[in-house]
DNA sequence: CTAGGGTTAG
């Protein structure tokens, strides 16, 4: 306010309050005046700047472009680039680079291509800012012509600009493109290694992020937390052989003094905890000296995910203690714990808990809350944080339709899975299986029918889980033919698939077709489970020994 | 004078 009330008539003067309003945003004094007085003077100044004409000046309007950014009116900043007759390569690349940073890949790209037409040659930061615009999968199809064109155009031993493009293959989905530029590159940086590093890791490819990190080191380079954080993206560390890697990863990190970095330490909590060692997770979070919500949350979900949900609980009611306020990713990763006896108890309280914050009707919270209530046994609460929701997805849905079938409440899963039809919300792969296994219930053949119909309809049914469920139930339903026809027609199959028809058969007594399917599906390379050999053995005892001895 | 490659929870 100090600045609207200033008499802002000289060219001087308006140039020290636009300076002074940049500043106030681009420097350290961001974050101290809120968004909403910021575009107030912004605003204003540029109503100064349009009296004394000084709007065509590329220079003053690159930096009423960027505050307008930096507050988040792209809009704005916009107009004041349309308006300007004679744009200068800042002005360009100002404007791309503010629909890069919010996420417009097709603006950056319209003006890119504009910015062309009109003879405006792009300099390295130009590109720079349009590849990271691109750097989204939509943006992959202009990504490839904007490489095109820095081949040409002479940047191709530039560092920044190659580095970029590397990034913009691994976030848009081509990874393999990535690592083509990565591999071509004569001359990298540390940025260089991370960005390959991330997007293998976010890619899946954690062995290869893992090799690329030790050959990083052998090139002379030092990993910085960024390299850390990159290489112990979740993603990639979720699969279950990823364990002795993330524990290499660690000694490297504690050898490096990263240990007490505590992103890194939050990271590799999260990831210790993907990877099923919880005890791992404990161990590093057990020796943070400092702690965020981060650190917090990622703590408690690895507990409530892998099986400990009261500790989980203990832990939220503990870093309540400490002073930490737990945000919507809290609440959320205590809500998607596995189901265990008496965790009822401490749902509500957590359910309480959320109120009190003024996050009783957040949605996530809510398709949470509807989720961890049925699986906890309170198919009740479910339903009343269901039903006062005002809106709902297909999750929502998915959750409340899942826990009636899993509660024996076939005929009301059905009726609302009608409902959400009628509603408009489409049903994916979850809602057929769980509409499939609500039919269990009432054993009614038809339904599975007319529900195998409609999958068919939706083309959901060469979906592994529809599939499953739907083998599952034609025998559950006592049609073992209809189980065998799906069985037979089904393009993939996994051990759940092998298992269902295989105990289908057993139960259904044909013992003989029951074991050579299991025979059969060592051969592909299925490797049986418990259920499994449950199933076969069951068909051994009524059928004679012969079949054991060769189990 | 101005524009600037990578960054942890779900």
């Amino acid at each position: 306010m100090w600045l609207a009330g200033m008499a802002v008539n000289s060219t001087s003067q308006l140039f020290k309050s636009l300076l002074v309003t940049s500043e106030l945003i681009d420097g350290q004094n961001r974050g101290r005046l809120a968004s909403s007085s910021l575009y107030d003077i912004c605003t204003r100044v540029h109503d100064c700047i349009l009296k004394s004409g000084m709007d065509q000046n590329p220079y003053v309007a690159n930096k009423l472009m960027r505050v307008y950014i930096r507050c988040g009116k792209v809009q704005d900043a916009r107009h004041v680039f349309d308006k300007l007759v004679k744009k200068n390569v800042f002005n360009w690349t100002t404007m791309i680079g503010g629909y890069a940073e919010h996420g417009r890949p097709a603006d950056a790209i319209e003006v890119y291509n504009q910015m062309r037409q009109e003879g405006g040659r792009p300099n390295e930061v130009t590109y720079l800012s349009i590849l990271k615009a691109c750097a989204c999968p939509v943006g992959l199809k202009w990504g490839k012509e904007i490489h095109a064109h820095i081949s040409h155009g002479g940047f191709r031993s530039d560092v920044p600009v190659q580095t970029a493009l590397v990034n913009m293959y691994a976030k848009s989905g081509s990874i393999k493109d990535a690592r083509l530029v990565f591999d071509e590159m004569a001359e990298r940086n540390v940025i260089t290694w991370n960005v390959m590093i991330g997007g293998l890791a976010q890619h899946g490819f954690g062995q290869e992020a893992f090799s690329l990190f030790l050959q990083m080191q052998e090139e002379g380079f030092v990993p910085d937390s960024t390299t850390y954080l990159s290489i112990l993206t979740a993603t990639a560390c979720s699969s279950a052989g990823a364990l002795g890697w993330v524990k290499e990863v660690h000694r490297h990190a504690v050898k490096a003094g990263f240990d007490s970095d505590m992103r890194v330490c939050n990271a590799l909590v999260h990831v210790y905890s993907k990877s099923g060692s919880v005890d791992d997770a404990r161990l590093v979070f057990e020796g943070m000296l400092d702690r965020d919500v981060i650190s917090w949350s990622a703590m408690i979900g690895g507990l409530a995910q892998n099986g400990c949900g009261h500790e989980a609980f203990s832990l939220f009611l503990k870093m309540q203690r400490e002073g930490v306020i737990p945000n919507v990713t809290t609440y959320v990763s205590i809500l998607t714990a596995s189901a265990s006896a008496g965790a009822l108890e401490w749902v509500k309280q957590v359910h309480n808990h959320a109120r009190k914050a003024g996050l009783g009707s957040d949605f996530r919270v809510c398709n949470a809350l509807v989720h961890m209530y049925a699986k906890s046994g309170s198919i009740d609460d479910a339903r009343l944080v269901f039903d006062q929701m005002s809106v709902r997805n297909v999750f929502t849905w998915n959750a409340m339709i899942g826990g009636l079938a899993q509660h024996g409440c076939g005929q009301e899963a059905f009726s609302l899975f009608l409902r959400m039809r009628r509603e408009g919300v489409v049903p994916d792969a979850i809602t057929y299986m769980s509409i499939l296994n609500a039919s269990a219930s009432t054993g009614a053949l038809g339904w599975v029918k007319e529900v195998h119909r409609q999958a068919v309809q939706a083309g959901l049914d060469s979906d592994v889980r529809v599939g499953n469920a739907l083998v599952h139930m034609y025998c559950k339903t006592g049609s073992i033919s209809d189980a065998r026809l799906m069985f037979d027609g089904m393009v993939e199959r996994d051990v759940i698939t092998w298992t269902a028809m295989i105990s289908g058969l057993a139960q259904n007594e044909c013992g003989q077709e029951a074991f050579s399917l299991f025979l059969q599906m060592q051969r592909e390379g299925f490797i049986p489970v418990a259920t499994t050999y449950a199933s076969i053995l069951n068909v051994c005892t009524s059928t004679g020994l012969a079949m054991v001895e060769e189990i």
